[in-house]
DNA sequence: ATGGATTAGTTGTATTATACAATTACGATT
DNA sequence: AATCGTAATTGTATAATACAACTAATCCAT
């Protein structure tokens, strides 16, 4: 309760944390339903943006950056390629490495999701007045930059 | 790919997206890592924020604010109860309610949780310039209220 | 070079999370 | 009182997940 933090007024925090909280869950809803107009579920609308975003990974690098289990992201893998949205391909250079590549359809799907994803977003923005939206711009980058500085995440 | 967007410019809405789905899934993985300290799922979790949050709600309340279904959610409510978290109080104005009360452990735990948060956020944010913190939280404000008054979510 | 450690991915297995449907209990409307 | 609507629970099937064991490929130290 009484706990001291170190660099910033708590309050504040507990302030970020409640907005955070919710701003990500309603987020993650959204997602969902974005999802859903290519009949695809929420994971796997993850993984094909981070196919499309890392260029080709390997299985282990999207396991990660989802912190899922390899196992587990296997197996989305599979649904996912019986789907015709993505193709495994060994690497050339190391045989134990498989490249994650998105096919046409999966492209196309990603484009949909994106589409629908910008579109909500659009009318989200719409909300902010004008000379705001750069000012949240920023601070999402600002936030972005941080997390990946930080050592906790 | 040509689609036209009405209010905002294209490419913002497609950084901004691009921004928050990284952030959120990062932040939703602190989350769960945040909830390991008490031995709890991230679901779990957030069950235990949103009856503090919403005070004493009903098992729908919470399940609309979760995205799930009632079912799931009645589930996980009866977990936290042999966990001895949370209690079931019957509603005295209408017998159909539950209402959904933290018990000592489960607000030690909550607050156990909210520190561990608010601690990953004091790193975060000591990584922000000072000057900018206060804009990164109002940010975050506008974007949450823009949510709130938008249509899709 | 070669045998042991390391790494990427898959598969076996058990557990948990989830949704939908049916049911129960209660309250509101008429 | 009868009917309808709502809150919660329970039954059931399915999907998601992790961990462990395994295979195959590479690396490395002697």
């Amino acid at each position: 309760m009484n706990n001291s933090f170190s660099s910033q007024n708590n309050q504040q925090l507990v302030c970020i944390r409640e907005m955070l909280q919710i701003l990500i869950r309603r987020f993650g809803l959204l997602q969902k339903e974005g999802a859903e107009c290519c009949g695809l579920t929420l994971v796997q609308s993850h993984v094909l943006y981070e196919i499309n975003r890392l260029g080709n990974p390997s299985l282990n690098d999207v396991a990660n950056v989802l912190g899922l289990d390899k196992s587990t992201l296997s197996r989305h893998v599979q649904g996912l390629v019986e789907q015709g949205l993505i193709e495994r391909r060994q690497s050339t250079t190391d045989r134990r490495y498989v490249e994650l590549i998105l096919t046409e359809q999966g492209k196309k799907y990603e484009d949909q999701i994106s589409n629908q994803m910008i579109t909500y977003l659009d009318e989200i923005m719409s909300h902010i007045p004008e000379e705001k939206r750069d000012q949240v711009n920023e601070s999402i980058n600002l936030l972005l930059k941080a997390m990946k500085n930080s050592s906790c995440c």
